[in-house]
DNA sequence: CTAATCGTTCTGTAAATACCGAACGATAAG
DNA sequence: CTTATCGTTCGGTATTTACAGAACGATTAG
């Protein structure tokens, strides 16, 4: 394996590793790993399992993941009875996208808790005031956020 | 049980499983979860164990596992030779900066990937320049965010 | 000193997870 | 029709994880 090749490998490794961090299997970032670099960028799933030395069954599970995350996309067939995929135009948005409205989640869960403590002296909802108050910004805020995200996107494209 | 400690208890039950989406144990978020609605807010090892119906070993583990995120702290004793914890002012923020970093880390990630495509056609790099472009604004924005927030905590304490 | 009680840590166990290989159904080629 | 080659799915295995219980050292009360 010449320098290139390891170079790459590290690569796809970092994304899997950061994958992980993120809840998904590591196997899931080598594939959206291979995926971020590979020329051309459409690749068929025998053309990621034997990059990766990965079992067919893996990758097949994994792709199908990674499409429901919004992170890859189906691509036409270059070769006949293949299916391909590549990187999803925008998926890093979507990705983050989901990620803020989970943490958003807990604006509600937060409202929730205030009840709970409905009558109760002020200094025992500060807690849950703050977690009210960051969530709904994080709720508020990001809207406009991703907005202007995509028009930047948009500028690009 | 009555209905009150239903309540308590679903609320607890939301925040652990907010905290398994993100990562953590569950019994850590049942912990965060019990410190969030406590009264008073500071509760010791054994006032937790026994709300949580955890052993002792969970529930020591989970706290000193929250205290190294940021979300809880230790407390006054208010009891002798008992460690107390309550919610960690400002731990939400905290979390969420954590959370973001992490995320920001894929910007230096896709940095790497463009070397590789290192001249190369652009259309190859389209793909990690959306990730370079999307983590970068991450970064950039997160941080005058992080600081609106931290006033508008300011203002309310 | 002895006994009790605290928090930590080690060990064990049940459950979840990641991954692979094999079996399978579908489709296309010969 | 037969065979080869897809992709999916099922079953098994090894690893990891969450949690509890027991053992331990430290501290305080009697």
């Amino acid at each position: 394996m010449n320098g290139k090749e390891l170079e790459e490998r590290s690569f796809i490794e970092d994304i899997a590793m950061f994958c992980e961090k993120m809840g998904l299997p590591r196997m899931a970032g080598r594939v959206l790993g291979m995926l971020l670099i590979s020329e051309p960028p459409s690749q068929s799933l025998n053309d990621i399992c034997e990059r990766l030395q990965a079992s067919k069954s893996s990758v097949s599970t994994m792709a199908r993941l990674l499409v429901g995350e919004g992170l890859i996309e189906p691509a036409p067939c270059l070769m006949p009875r293949r299916d391909y995929f590549k990187f999803r135009n925008g998926g890093w948005l979507e990705f983050m996208r989901r990620r803020m409205e989970t943490m958003a989640a807990l604006h509600a869960i937060a409202d929730r808790g205030l009840e709970l403590l409905d009558g109760k002296d002020e200094s025992l909802k500060e807690r849950l005031e703050e977690a009210h108050a960051v969530f709904e910004f994080v709720d508020s805020e990001f809207h406009g956020w991703l907005y202007r995200m995509e028009q930047r996107g948009r500028r690009k494209s």
